[in-house]
DNA sequence: GAAAAATAAGACAGAGCTGTCCTATTACGG
DNA sequence: CCGTAATAGGACAGCTCTGTCTTATTTTTC
């Protein structure tokens, strides 16, 4: 009955491009349409045929990584237990996003101010600052740190993890043990005043 | 005598011609080659009369960027009192690099494998490495981390705190402080084990 | 102030990418 | 098995960028 009654072809086939389009963008953000085409499989006419534009392809891209993103920090229950292991389970759960995460690191520092991203994201609420919030609050996190510099902070070492590791340069099981080692070392309340 | 005996003028244009490019670039690494003209104030012609190519000019910057990173490290003293305080230098070194950081940073990550700017370096030493082997083998630093974990780490750290500043998001002062304890943190020897 | 150096401004062809369109095949579903 | 849906493969014009050139104009420099 919806409009999004598409023959089970249809569907595969834009799940092929979507997936296609991530590796590929997540690599070289200007890669040409043809790029993308070939690499989902497919003739250019086609992909054209299924998202107009490349505005159009961008912002299916962008509304699936939302999906995929909200989905893992779901799955992370990060309202659960202390906060500390709820910003490590987040952590665990964005790397696995992968070159999804990629993209979207590169395709967001592009025109830094309000991406629609953004806008998408307030929209459905950011368990990710409530999260921050809470650590800081309870005493988990080192008060030393703005909520501001956390999140940022968070996400480049889990992106630059995960660049590590998809380009071969460490193994996957090292990097995300020194990955939460990091994190966990860097917000941890000190002891013994620095 | 030597080749390069450039009339003031010429050394003078080829600098605009360089710093508005590291500027334009690091924003933005497909800006066009009128855009970059127009940022130095030049005609697009005389932008081709200085690097006839783009790759030319690329070149020239990444050349640029190496010997003032070189200049930084210099001045960084790596070499001298405990690794920790070294990396602490080095990182508020590289910090001051500020836009010619990003735009390394955007170059490198393109051909990840041999980039140039990796042989020029090797060609003269990296006191990085040195500093980072100096902390773990005299124990400053985290023995739980790999030499090439830390240096990547630090890179993206130092980053993308750059970044944060940059574009608005976060006060300066505040933000080198939170870098500096983050670094100091991640790397320290834990007192009582994890 | 005159010769030389450097620049601005623009014309130009070649190349690549984009978005649209059309036609012949191929795969799917009833 | 037949009709429909989906695709492949190209042709096409419009656009932007690039690199090369040429010709005036401005700026140094002596």
């Amino acid at each position: 009955m919806s409009i999004e009654a598409e023959s089970g072809t249809r569907a595969r086939t834009r799940r092929a491009i979507l997936d296609a389009a991530v590796t590929v963008l997540s690599e070289r953000r200007t890669a040409s349409m043809s790029e993308i085409a070939d690499a989902a499989n497919v003739a250019r006419s086609t992909l054209h045929r299924y998202f107009a534009d490349r505005a159009e392809l961008i912002e299916a891209l962008v509304d699936n990584a939302i999906a995929r993103g909200s989905a893992a920090v779901q799955e992370a229950a990060l309202d659960k237990g202390p906060a500390t292991d709820a910003i490590r389970r987040l952590a665990l759960a964005y790397f696995d996003l992968g070159p999804l995460m990629t993209f979207l690191w590169q395709e967001l520092s592009l025109d830094q101010e309000d991406h629609p991203f953004w806008q998408k994201m307030e929209a459905q609420g950011d368990p990710m600052t409530e999260v921050v919030e809470r650590g800081l609050a309870d005493g988990s996190f080192d008060p030393a740190f703005e909520a501001e510099w956390i999140r940022h902070m968070f996400w480049a070492v889990v992106f630059s993890t995960w660049e590590l590791v998809s380009d071969g340069r460490m193994a996957r099981q090292p990097a995300i043990s020194a990955m939460l080692r990091t994190i966990e070392k860097a917000l941890a309340t000190e002891a013994a005043g620095a």
